[in-house]
DNA sequence: AGCTGATTTGCAAATGGTTTGCGTTGACTT
DNA sequence: AAGTCAACGCAAACCATTTGCAAATCAGCT
């Protein structure tokens, strides 16, 4: 196992944006700068792979705000295209903020048994989905798409029958 | 548009399978054959695409069963391997009959606007999701993959700014 | 700095898909 | 035909998410 706490993997995706450049591009929008605004953007910026609602609401240390208004807020974040939404399947949203003008298309590799997530930047091949999309009489075709499968720890603790400790 | 009540793309896949062939493999796996499970799988069997549970307890005409006892089934028919769920990113489980022994793994193209499904048999290049398996040190890797648009229909309808009216 | 109005929040209740507890039914074995 | 246990119906519970409403807060303006 190479280097540091956890081998997660931090592709950092959004490049660490200061958080007066996010509250700015609430602004650009006449959009209030809040307490509970900055506490959530404070907290996806500082992570690397998307987080529940949940999540962020237990990040919010001392600064807590109603899960309500996470939900809200999410929504209108996505509606500004400050935040992506990504869905693995088991029907719980999870979130990403997106850098300026980033093209936030992107997928990910998920551990089956410990949840660990690694940001995937491949994506499918050169006109693969225009061809689909024409082939069907598609149009404004895009897709989501995610990785699912066991992580190097796992199926090693698998293989040896360990008794598996969640980090 | 060519032929037909619908346009919707009708590639069938589990080959429609006769109910009796169906039961069988429920006795197979010692499981009773029961009014709801019988009515269940004759509703799936004339599916092309998948179905929601609503959508199966709607279809379920004089022989209805409780939604409850459809949600149980799904989970029995799936862990034996007759169903496959998919996730459009909604959060409701869509389920899918699978023909013996076929290799069940495949794709959808969904119109966001009227919800037509079109089945996908392309999908990731040979090696691609072994190539990512074994960069990142992950094994047992599959993936989930739905692409989304509008519909030739849809997309007209969108252009000409005509009023929309789901079929 | 104080006023004002629209936005945003907290709280609690409502939603909607899904799961579960429990007593009863009924499919299949003997 | 009788016994057994999976499967069913019904109602309540669960869980993520949404929503109504009154109170609090932010932003712009005097
Ligand atoms: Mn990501
Ligand atoms: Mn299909
Ligand atoms: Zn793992
Ligand atoms: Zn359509």
């Amino acid at each position: 196992m190479k280097g540091g706490c956890c081998q997660h993997q931090h592709l950092p995706r959004a490049i660490q944006q200061p958080l007066s450049e996010l509250t700015a591009r609430l602004k650009e929008k006449s959009r209030k700068i809040t307490g509970p605004r900055q506490a959530i953007l404070d907290v996806l910026r500082r992570h690397q792979h998307p987080v529940t609602n949940k999540e962020i609401h237990a990040a919010l240390a001392s600064e807590g705000c109603d899960l309500a208004t996470i939900y809200r807020n999410m929504h209108t974040l996505a509606a500004m295209g400050m935040v992506q939404r990504f869905d693995f399947g088991d029907g719980i949203a999870r979130w990403e903020l997106i850098a300026e003008g980033e093209d936030s298309h992107h997928h990910h590799l998920v551990c089956t048994q410990c949840s660990m997530i690694v940001e995937i930047e491949d994506c499918l091949p050169e006109g693969f989905e225009k061809a689909l999309a024409a082939r069907h009489g598609f149009t404004n075709v895009t897709h989501k798409l995610e990785f699912f499968g066991l992580c190097n720890r796992c199926s090693r603790a698998a293989s040896t029958g360990a008794t598996m400790t969640v980090p």
